[in-house]
RNA sequence: GCGGAGGUCGCGUAGCCUGGUCAAUCGCGCGAGGCUUAGGACCUCGUCCCGAAGGGGUUCGUGGGUUCAAAUCCCACCCUCCGCACCA
């Protein structure tokens, strides 16, 4: 029959249809019911929805369709991001013809030739996928409450009163603040350059460099370097020959640095003059005087001098820098260019490294001894960089300063750094700033350099109070997996102010600020309550003009009074206490889930955000997480090619088969993996599962009530339970893995087991399975429901209860299932295929009375054993009761809880009265006849000449004789 | 460097907190048999090594230790992955 095919098209599709036309997953307050509201970061509109979102998002859509069948009134709302500069950056290179995007556009995203070009216009960009995205979610079919969506920017006017309203309350409640902060800038664009506006030099962020001052005839040469310390091992100063220096007055004191570092220190709050540019090589051979120390060193020449880092100045210490040694080595072999500057060589080759620090491992002259060692030949050998990093790190962390470093003598560098930054910042010698450790090229091809922003409006994430208060609520939240509540522990610590105003990309403007847009990361913390509002902006009863501060005061915090926040709004003071009322009721949010990149940022600001604007109340409940999805074990990379869409895979696999993929192969923070082929295999499994169901549907054997329904029926509350149970823990694999293959087995055995199946008992099985199905394979499970004739939907059937469940029934059949498998094992030893006969002899019943008696006292003591055994084995020979006593001693050693219930039980029952049960089973099994007898029944020497050296029955494991 | 996760029988994983029926879960793959006109699907068994009786041997990144007993507890080491900021 037709019937019986599984197509997972038509299926879904059907289903989704009747969801959406039933309204099953539009919600609204209802008190008689808990609330549950699930929210889930939007996802960003600059390309398609991919499977990485589709994890994170299925795990929360299946909570949302446990809960709901749990009795909760759930909320799923969605939304979609535009706000930021990826949309906008996104059109820029379009508009400057940028190939690889237009390439990854057509070819990843397969957005069509035409539409590209319109793409030069980010809001017809962030419409089409939105408009794209919508679809395909919705084709994967979610648990959304879609009548709430909306977009973020001030391209929503409603949305961004919101967030205006949000800015206002931090700024009047002290959570903002002015200050400076520091970026990596772009001088072209006069913008911020975030890793992803970057050319080149990604990760690369501002470190701290210090300025070490040279006297050169009344002005200063200024060097840059990490190592400070190390002034008192120099030896000379670089510059690079063919480079530009300029002279400037800087704060007033003149300065010699390259041209290129009178722009970065007039980017760091510096006043700059110029007053004169020229070549670096006037200054080569010119003697200086460290400020400091008072070293008397000359200006050398060196190519590897980069005048774009540092201050394109730098002091030479060989002893410690493998760069200087080697820089200097090349130095006096190359008689040209001593010649060519004039260059005393006799002078430059009697200029030796000059050690002031030591370690263990290097000793003190590590430059000498790293060069020699691997080998490097010259200054521009890449081998250098890592001789310099390891001796950086190991006088860092293990150096001491020798006795030539003044007061500074004999200490660990780490101090003797500390001191002689200090002491230089006193005395003027020295000065410090910030400066990009490699190069970083801004997307429109400009080398970046460090700004110091002033008057920046600040989050004042530093705030001790408001970190008390953050960590406060995350005390009270439910952290899953629960390693991250750590994490979240670490970052509320380490933030510090941060700078929420743009001037680019979209989003809203900052209500007090014209002309800037409050950034991406800042907007989106508090969002999830607009929801609420969302859905009367959406259907027309409110209009963004109406959205007021007082509005928004009254609706989300409850202060004002109705009526005369109606005469301010215009909004019906009756509908303002309905949306407060939905307001309570629906808010806090109760779960959030997300990838585990968001904690680090976007979920620590939801926290802080949070506790600053709401009540405690209304305080977020539980946060999860969950990890990067792989893509056939790589990690997702557009550009790369590794990058599969939500559509394409809906389309290819369905959706059941997809979540069922996605949801099995990962759990906790664990990267889950995408295998397409796995994918594949899932669509034969759901129609095996279904082709399983719909057969044990047809099933018309009689109602029988008897021992082994008694066990399917115990075997489905313990599934049940364990599915319930990890659910609730977010164990969504776990619950995945019960669900779908838990019962299945169930019913396997169930159907071996038995000689004719019960059709009432497989039907409250099949019952309680869809529903266990129902969250991770939606469409499939409210098919079958409605095949087994069902007139409700299988989303609004509450969920299987939780019953306590009766072992008994199940530990009969482990014990059944170990004899099967003993059975199997002695067929394999003897490498046989079949059997023709099967007789089972059951222990004595006076071992099974003396066994009872010494499990009960649950404990391993040969005495009381022995003691025990003796009272029951009136008339048994010496050597059978010893024999017995060793196999009793060995057994009892290693027993667990379980195995000693199954053996009380089996004893309790009558082990040959559930042989005797079993016995056609058997038959069925084996294909053989089968007898079941007793130690007792058998006489003395028959049963020794059946059982031969074999060890003799012991209660719970009776001798099987295989013929 | 700082912080986090992890290394289990071909592959992906469970077990580890609370040590003992743990040669170790489940799924995939593979092999055998059954079913079938055939293929697929489905069902059963097997899948570290040895074994003519349910047993034995060697395993859970490496090396030590604790214990009657260790995948599980402790110590050291090796390796892999992820995050580290103004940016989604």
């Amino acid at each position: 029959m037709e019937e019986s095919e599984y197509s997972f098209s038509e299926i879904e599709k059907k289903w989704q249809k009747v969801y959406d036309k039933e309204k099953v997953f539009e919600a609204e307050p209802d008190p008689s019911r808990p609330k549950f509201f699930v929210t889930f970061p939007f996802p960003y509109m600059s390309g398609p929805v991919h499977l990485g979102t589709a994890y994170t998002l299925t795990r929360l859509d299946i909570v949302a369709r446990y809960k709901r069948k749990r009795g909760f009134n759930v909320l799923f709302p969605f939304a979609f991001h535009w706000t930021g500069t990826t949309i906008t950056g996104i059109s820029d290179r379009i508009r400057r013809g940028d190939e690889k995007t237009i390439e990854i556009l057509e070819k990843m995203d397969g957005v069509p030739r035409e539409e590209i070009e319109r793409f030069k216009d980010p809001v017809y960009l962030a419409k089409y996928y939105t408009e794209k995205n919508r679809a395909a979610l919705k084709d994967y079919g979610l648990a959304v409450d879609w009548r709430r969506e909306f977009h973020t920017s001030s391209l929503n006017p409603g949305f961004s009163t919101f967030v205006q309203w949000q800015y206002l309350k931090l700024k009047e409640k002290g959570y903002v603040t002015k200050g400076v902060h520091p970026v990596v800038w772009c001088p072209r664009d006069k913008s911020s350059t975030g890793d992803h506006d970057r050319l080149s030099g990604e990760g690369v962020f501002p470190e701290k460099f210090y300025l070490v001052k040279f006297r050169l005839e009344g002005s200063h040469l200024v060097a840059a370097t990490f190592r400070p310390e190390t002034i008192f091992g120099v030896t000379n100063v670089w510059v690079n020959p063919n480079a530009v220096y300029a002279e400037a007055e800087i704060n007033g004191e003149k300065w010699i640095v390259s041209v290129e570092t009178l722009d970065k220190l007039a980017d760091q709050m510096r006043i700059v003059h110029k007053i004169r540019e020229f070549k670096g090589k006037e200054l080569i051979g010119k003697m200086v005087e460290a400020v400091f120390t008072g070293h008397r060193v000359p200006v050398l020449p060196a190519s590897f001098v980069d005048p774009s880092l540092g201050t394109g100045v730098v002091y030479s210490v060989p002893a410690h820098a493998p760069y200087d040694y080697m820089a200097l080595e090349d130095l006096k072999r190359n008689e040209a260019v001593l010649k060519e500057y004039g260059l005393d060589p006799d002078e430059i080759r009697s200029i030796k490294p000059i050690s002031m620090i030591t370690t263990e491992k290097y000793g003190s002259n590590p430059s000498e001894k790293l060069v020699a060692e691997l080998g490097i030949k010259n200054q521009s050998d890449p081998k250098l960089e890592e001789a310099t990093s390891l001796v950086y790190k190991e006088e860092f962390h293990k150096g001491v300063t020798l006795s030539n470093c003044g007061r500074f003598s004999g200490l660990p560098v780490q101090k003797a750094k500390e001191l002689v930054i200090g002491e230089m910042r006193k005395t003027g010698a020295g000065d410090q700033f910030l400066e990009l450790p490699s190069p970083v090229v801004c997307r429109c091809g400009t080398r970046c350099h460090v700004k110091i922003l002033e008057d920046q409006y600040l989050l004042r994430y530093s705030w001790p109070e408001w970190k008390a208060k953050a960590l406060r609520a995350l005390e009270r939240m439910s952290i899953y997996p629960k390693e991250v509540r750590e994490n979240f522990v670490y970052f509320i610590n380490w933030y510090d102010d941060w700078a929420f105003t743009r001037t680019s990309g979209l989003g809203t403007p900052v209500p007090w600020l014209p002309g800037h847009i409050v950034e991406t990361l800042s907007d989106s913390t508090v969002y999830m309550a607009y929801y609420i509002v969302s859905k009367y902006v959406n259907n027309g009863m409110l209009k963004p003009e109406n959205l007021t501060e007082e509005f928004y005061d009254y609706v989300l915090l409850g202060i004002g009074v109705p009526e005369e926040v109606g005469n301010k709004t215009g909004v019906p003071a009756d509908f303002l206490k309905r949306l407060r009322y939905e307001f309570d009721y629906w808010y806090p949010v109760d779960l959030r889930n997300s990838g585990k990149d968001l904690v680090a940022n976007h979920l620590t600001f939801y926290i802080f955000h949070h506790v600053a604007i709401f009540p405690e109340e209304k305080w977020p409940r539980q946060i999860s997480v969950n990890g990067f999805l792989r893509i056939e074990g790589q990690p997702m990379h557009k550009s790369k090619g590794i990058f599969i869409s939500l559509k394409d895979a809906v389309e290819k696999y369905g959706s059941d088969a997809t979540r069922i993929t996605l949801l099995l192969s990962a759990e906790g923070l664990e990267d889950p993996n995408w295998e397409s082929e796995k994918a594949s295999k899932n669509i034969e499994l759901l129609r095996s599962i279904y082709g399983f169901i719909l057969s044990l549907i047809g099933e018309k054997g009689p109602v029988r009530n008897s021992h082994m329904e008694d066990w399917l029926r115990n075997s489905v509350r313990t599934r049940v339970k364990n599915v319930t149970d990890a659910l609730e823990n977010m164990q969504i694999r776990e619950a995945t893995s019960e669900a779908l293959y838990g019962l299945r087995n169930d019913l396997r055995w169930y159907l071996r087991r038995v000689k004719e199946p019960d059709s009432e008992a497989l039907r409250e099985a099949v019952e309680a399975w869809l529903n266990l199905l129902y969250p991770f394979i939606p469409h499939l499970a409210e098919e079958l429901w409605s095949k087994l004739g069902k007139k409700n939907l299988l989303a609004n059937h509450p969920w299987p209860i939780v019953a306590e469940v009766d072992e008994k029934p199940l530990l009969v059949e482990k014990y059944l299932e170990q004899l099967v498998e003993d059975t199997y094992q002695i067929l394999k030893a003897l490498k046989k295929a079949s059997l023709n006969r099967l007789r089972l002899i059951t222990a004595a019943q006076w071992k099974n009375n003396a066994f009872k008696e010494i499990i009960e006292t649950a404990e391993i003591n040969p005495e009381k054993t022995r003691g025990i055994l003796a009272q029951h084995a009136a008339g048994v020979g010496k050597e059978e009761l010893g024999r017995f006593m060793g196999q009793v001693m060995k057994s009892l050693q290693t027993m667990t809880e379980e195995h000693r219930k199954i053996l009380k039980y089996v004893l309790e029952k009558g082990e040959k009265n559930i042989l005797k049960e079993a016995q056609p089973f058997f038959e069925k099994e084996f294909k053989c006849s089968v007898e079941t007898l007793s130690e007792d029944e058998v006489p003395r020497e028959k049963l020794g000449e059946l059982v031969g050296k074999k060890p003799p029955a012991q209660p719970g494991r009776p001798i099987l004789l295989i013929e």
